[in-house]
DNA sequence: GAGTGGTCTAGACCACCCT
DNA sequence: GGGTGGTCTAGACCACTCC
């Protein structure tokens, strides 16, 4: 958008020219956030053009987060406030960070990008949650261990996050391997957030090894694309490196 | 998929029926990776609902990149080939690895992610390249550098990676500072990877401070959901850290 | 009950590809 | 020319919210 406009002529097909134009409202603050914009039937008026061509408009500018329709209300544009977070900073318990416990099942991980870590191919005990900041689900968290030794420790990561847990435990962890993707969303992470089908959503898979032996923690963070966004630095890429995740970025809001 | 299949009837509206049955012909193997899928028309014989009930379906599974849809030949099942990349590794030249420069502008930078690296208000030279990998697109990188002390290495920059070209210029990153989000795409991204709007994208934001005064270099790698994610590793939180981004995970491919 | 968004339909035109 | 996907239309029903 900040780059070449190219508004000489109506680039492609109506729907993207209707849907430039809601959003060329949206930036220059005709649209106000957290206010309804103008039913369907009316932009359909304004624009001379069919209803469906309007809905197709804003589905496509809901996949890209700039507005929330709810059925039987209206049409609203969506305030933006994502949090940045050090990806080092595993327990960081913001102010206002409270979580949901949503299940406790045994399950295989099944998911390719996990089994690059190479976890074991037993069942596991999975712990699914929702974290909230502010009493806005910012994060949907998954988290598979070791289900022979997990017993004692189970309701800890129920109501803690993970590395809480185990410094509660007085389980050192020795490593931390995480990888980083981005994600449609799909199925369970679609209703804890709100969000439609195709989303997306910053994935962050971690694993952590541990000083006592048998222990490894697997699992997954996700968050819709616009609450969180993650930074690291690296410092002193040549000769002596020190300590990792030192950032001169700090962790704060911003508008997008 | 993977998790609470909750199959018993038709959870919800029609082209969400039709997408998960496609979606399940795609995972069994009855449609194969780069082979067609059934025309709309056939398919909506075969599920007995309208053509644009079943071209909502592919829509929704186009955004989730798992087909695609090439106008006036067909709908192909797209294979999955991801890199994984690790993060600290800033100069990895693959082989096979080609770049095209796209434009260089002088641009101010207006990417609220971007200020929160606090970079100069005025206009930069901005260097923006596709880079390939085997000759598909991977990432598309869009450089900042101080207009002033770029006019000798922005060759250097339109060829060759960052942080390769500073290397070059024996000028050393004193410390690289990292934001990684997920966003969907807009604009030129959309072009350079032939994705449809929304698409979700990993972006990785980079500060590179460098011990040449007034050198800093500003940008954003983006890459479509499928085609990158990135790792790192943390040995040793507690204690005596080590060196950054060591990783137990190797760089390699996997299949999504 | 009036207004809203979500879904679904039948039918049409176009641009494109392949043969 | 026949097949494909992309777009657009007019019209309809539903579930929901708000008055």
């Amino acid at each position: 958008m900040s780059v070449a406009p190219s508004r000489l002529r109506p680039t492609s097909s109506l729907h993207v020219t209707v849907r430039e134009e809601i959003l060329k409202r949206i930036s220059n603050g005709t649209y106000q956030p957290d206010a309804p914009i103008p039913s369907t039937a009316m932009l359909g008026e304004e624009f001379g053009v069919s209803l469906i061509t309007i809905k197709r408009a804003l589905r496509d500018l809901q996949a890209a987060g700039m507005i929330v329709s709810v059925a039987g209300k209206g049409t609203y544009v969506k305030k933006q406030t994502r949090i940045l977070r050090k990806l080092d900073m595993t327990a960081p318990s913001f102010e206002g960070t409270t979580m949901q416990l949503l299940s406790v099942t045994r399950e295989k991980i099944a998911d390719p990008v996990m089994l690059t870590f190479s976890p074991p191919r037993e069942a596991m005990l999975c712990v699914r949650k929702t974290i909230f900041i502010d009493d806005m689900p910012f994060l949907y968290d998954s988290t598979y261990l070791s289900a022979d030794v997990a017993d004692e420790i189970v309701d800890e990561f129920s109501e803690r996050l993970v590395t809480e847990a185990l410094r509660r435990h007085n389980i050192l962890v020795t490593n931390t391997d995480l990888i980083i993707d981005a994600a449609p969303a799909t199925g369970q992470v679609e209703d804890v957030f709100g969000i439609p089908t195709g989303y997306p959503i910053l994935r962050r898979f971690y694993k952590f090894s541990t000083d006592t032996a048998d222990i490894s923690i697997y699992g997954v963070l996700q968050a819709p694309f616009d609450r969180l966004s993650c930074s690291v630095s690296f410092p002193a890429r040549n000769g002596r490196a020190s300590r990792p995740g030192a950032s001169s970025v700090g962790s704060s809001k911003h508008r997008a």
